[in-house]
DNA sequence: ACTGGATCCTGACTGC
DNA sequence: TGCAGTCAGGATCCAG
């Protein structure tokens, strides 16, 4: 479900209602995730205050009170929701944070690959976090560094932009509508790009991501910004999901390729 | 160091 | 209606 856009929807959606409130209990209904839900988290959590809501690629970092965090990844299929506090727990339902304020935040994730973790200080050390790339709207992150980091990649370039330790955040759906805006091709090697390409790509997933943010994100299926509302990017997609569909820049009809075992979108006229 | 493939899990949808 | 098969917004791990 969530690529950047949505988690920072998320975060942005979240943080005012958790800021400075204080934690009273924690609940975990199912502790199977992608990794055991740390135990213990209410001894660690209770009775303190969040003092940070922040974002590292598409995970979110609780921090109350301390350099410690709580990690939380939503996954394919994960949402957080805040609910009020006799608000009963629906299938899926796995993990609560109960706030003072009557509101609990709510993890719901039908397919379990998102986690829920305890990090110790310094968070950005954690083996999750550790070898990621640069976040995509920060410097650090531009045509150049694309470029070299490419030199030598034999696989297709939408393969290389969705690998978190070359950037962070771009996933299936902007991967394929950056490329398209960028004119380039999902199947070309990575290696095989030149710079100036390479710039207009690096501006094409920023623009994109940017873009998806201010509308909200995107919703598919069941996305949700931590207050229960749809994002609204769905409409701007020009490619994904549109196989058969005229391509918006020539009329081309979109064709839908496997790449790197994900589906991919593209035009073969548009994109070389 | 890079690359392709398998893998975790449930639900929605398609076609018979 | 039921059932089997396919696919899904992620990311790690493994063998080669």
């Amino acid at each position: 479900m969530p690529e950047l856009p949505e988690v920072e929807t998320t975060r942005r959606g979240i943080e005012p209602h958790l800021t400075d409130r204080r934690i009273t209990a924690v609940t975990v209904r199912q502790p199977v995730l992608r990794y055991p839900v740390t135990p213990d988290l209410a001894d660690r959590l209770c009775g303190r205050r969040i003092t940070a809501v922040r974002r590292r690629a598409k995970y979110l970092l609780l921090h109350a009170g301390s350099a410690d965090a709580l990690i939380i990844h939503l996954g394919m299929s994960g949402s957080l929701r805040l609910v009020s506090t006799n608000t009963p727990a629906g299938k899926h339902d796995h993990f609560d944070l109960v706030l003072d304020s009557g509101h609990i935040l709510r993890l719901n994730d039908p397919r379990r690959f998102g986690l829920v973790l305890w990090a110790t200080a310094p968070v950005e050390a954690h083996p999750l976090l550790a070898r990621l790339g640069p976040e995509p709207l920060t410097e650090g992150f531009d045509g150049d560094y694309l470029y070299r980091r490419s030199r030598g990649r034999r696989g297709a370039v939408k393969t290389f932009v969705m690998d978190s330790a070359v950037v962070v955040g771009v996933g299936n759906i902007y991967a394929s509508e950056a490329l398209h805006m960028a004119g380039i091709h999902p199947s070309r090697p990575a290696g095989r790009i030149s710079l100036s390409r390479y710039r207009r790509l690096a501006t094409a997933v920023q623009e994109i991501l940017s873009r998806a943010i201010e509308q909200g994100g995107t919703t598919l299926r069941n996305f949700t910004n931590g207050e229960g509302k749809p994002g609204y990017f769905r409409q701007h997609l020009r490619v994904y999901a549109r196989a058969g569909e005229a391509c918006p820049e020539c009329g081309e009809p979109v064709l839908a390729r496997v790449i790197g075992q994900r589906s991919s979108f593209f035009c073969g006229r548009c994109q070389r």
